[in-house]
DNA sequence: ATGATATCGAACAATATGTACAATATCAGT
DNA sequence: ACTGATATTGTACATATTGTTCGATATCAT
């Protein structure tokens, strides 16, 4: 990709994030990106044709970072759903967001968390769809496949809102825990 | 209250719900809604000082609706909390919800559901919090109070959200039972 | 050096927001 | 039925936002 565009495509990402994590979405307007991201207007419409795109874009560039994430040079990381226990991805993808790549926590931290929680589940959910091992627990008889994968996706994702909400205090490893716990 | 004040106000509540289950939140102007409710501006802004307050209001009017309902003349209706065992608490909130007054469910499966599941969720927490009886199961030891009790609420919330996506299939009563076998 | 392409900046129409005000309609109470 | 209070209306208006256009300029890859 041309280098001009790379550079205001991140300076738009990097001005959106920075209002989000202080204003609501709906109170954002394109001239405030544009005026943080010091571009022209012009420039912004050729790069994203609403603001909405824009969120989604910015959404799934997150998501492909944390889930499968590559870290700079010298560390070989592994791609997440290569580990071998179920339970040391889950820790392996909490230690990732405390990591905080891309300012991740602002945004899940941030009054506007619903947005990107949401995407947050359902990308969860396919990961989880395609790699099964990864599901901590078995599922009970009684329920159905779909509610049970409902179920443990949207309890890694409320796991990890409280965890941001709390400020952090516990460990990943006590997250974890909580999250085996609480699946029985 | 005044009654023009009432019908106007349930105008407003009326083609706002409306919009809301066709398009999304962002899309929707104060100009249609006042189009829709047939009232003049000034009179719109007599009520709501914006469309983001007016949500609000929504929300608060929606929940208030289920979680401290009466019904109409003849049936004596408990107030919902007040009900002996806490399964059948739950029960009887999911039987509401079938009954969909106020259309609730058109909100709840909508395209802006996350909206309306977010105040569900954090009027539960609050429901539960002065209604310990509610919840079901014991919590294990491990887990923070506060964990425990999100956890109870958003599994909830996203029972209800599984329920209504799948188009209702279930029972109130398998639903109920699907609830209690998760939280063990 | 060159041709392709990204950006700029300014201007623009179209739309949405929120306010102001005088005329009118409806209210509640007597 | 009268009255004073209040809600609604319609219009007009200033302001802000959106999304597009276009010629000039800067930067790119080769």
């Amino acid at each position: 990709m041309d280098r001009r565009q790379k550079k205001t495509r991140e300076a738009i990402f990097r001005a959106f994030t920075e209002l989000l994590s202080k204003k609501h979405y709906n109170q954002i307007t394109v001239g405030e990106i544009i005026e943080k991201a010091d571009i022209g207007r012009a420039t912004f419409y050729a790069h994203f044709e609403t603001k909405d795109y824009l969120l989604k874009v910015l959404c799934e560039e997150l998501f492909c970072h944390i889930f499968d994430a590559t870290v700079d040079g010298r560390e070989q990381h592994h791609h997440i759903f290569s580990c071998e226990a179920p339970s040391s991805a889950i820790l392996h993808l909490l230690q990732h967001l405390q990591k905080n790549d891309h300012n991740i926590l602002d945004l899940l931290g941030c009054e506007n968390n619903e947005l990107f929680l949401r995407y947050f589940k359902e990308n969860l959910k396919d990961l989880i769809k395609n790699h099964p091992s990864l599901l901590c627990g078995e599922k009970p008889r009684e329920l159905p496949d779909d509610y049970w994968l409902n179920h443990v996706s949207a309890t890694f994702v409320e796991t990890v809102r409280w965890w941001i909400n709390n400020n952090m205090k516990e460990t990943p490893e006590q997250l974890a825990k909580y999250f085996e716990v609480v699946l029985r």
